[in-house]
DNA sequence: TCGATCCTGTAG
DNA sequence: CTACAGGATCGA
């Protein structure tokens, strides 16, 4: 499910609806989501501690811990999911992990997929990982951003999908934020105009901003985002359908191995 | 820098 | 049944 602004919806619940951030009991059901750390590391690690922080980084989620010199850092990756329960025992079998409060209630990971990972880092290495994730569209200058696109050499939308230089943009919102620019996903990112590239940088901070706030709003209910997604995307997912400003059909076409969708009118190459 | 791969669920 | 899914890593 998340893109940025699903993780930060994600964030602001945990912060809303946790009541008692001292954990009794950690556990991991299934090893894939904790690899290759051994699932103990991670009960170790939270047994007996409090969460003290909840902080988003691009796409990850960091659960600070008090005591042990730990920290938490979760990627949801494509279909996972963090929520608290009232009662662990009756959480759904998708949750691969969980960490019970001592007042019962528990903040459960849950992941159908279990591509998503929890992995346990000393807190000295904070600084190291938030190094090789690239800043925000929102926190980045214009100028870096349109440096960095010119130093790659892959096409816009897969720079604007790595997490490396941009951070925040998955596979719907840079769509969306190619779509506002009106430049064609297959664009090699070195050839682009400084203006061009300008614009595209305005586009991914509205795109993200705009879907953070529908984000938050869809995930109203504890446990699961609301059917599909409020933000009113124009040409993802929408091959066939007229595009919204020019009514020429959305073209659809695989990079990455992903899909693209872009509007051959809208967006020439 | 690209494709295959990790998993499972669901839509066609 | 196959295709595909809002992500990222790894090996070639």
């Amino acid at each position: 499910m998340p893109e940025l602004p699903e993780v930060e919806a994600v964030c602001r619940r945990l912060r809303e609806s946790v009541r008692d951030w001292r954990v009794v009991k950690a556990k991991v059901e299934r090893p894939s989501v904790s690899a290759p750390q051994a699932p103990e590391l991670f009960s170790n690690a939270c047994n007996g501690r409090s969460i003290t922080q909840v902080e988003r980084v691009g796409k990850n989620v960091i659960l600070h811990l008090d005591g042990g010199g730990h920290f938490l850092r979760i990627h949801l990756r494509m279909t996972g999911n963090l929520y608290v329960v009232p009662d662990i025992r009756f959480r759904v079998h998708t949750v691969r992990a969980w960490l019970r409060m001592e007042d019962g209630t528990a903040i459960v990971f849950d992941d159908p997929r279990c591509l998503g990972k929890i992995h346990v880092h000393d807190a000295a290495e904070l600084g190291s990982l938030l190094a090789e994730i690239g800043p925000e569209p929102s926190r980045i200058a214009v100028a870096e951003f349109a440096a960095r696109a010119r130093k790659t050499r892959k096409a816009i939308k897969l720079f604007l999908m790595d997490q490396k230089h941009v951070s925040g943009l998955g596979n719907i919102y840079a769509a969306e934020a190619l779509f506002r620019a009106r430049i064609h996903p297959g664009k090699l990112a070195s050839s682009l105009s400084r203006p061009r590239l300008a614009r595209l940088h305005q586009a991914c901070v509205e795109v993200l901003e705009e879907a953070k706030e529908s984000a938050y709003r869809a995930y109203a209910e504890p446990g699961s985002f609301a059917e599909g997604e409020s933000f009113p995307v124009a040409v993802y997912g929408r091959q066939g359908e007229p595009c919204p400003v020019c009514g020429k059909p959305v073209h659809r076409i695989a990079q990455g191995s992903r899909s693209t969708y872009f509007c051959p009118r809208c967006q020439r190459s």
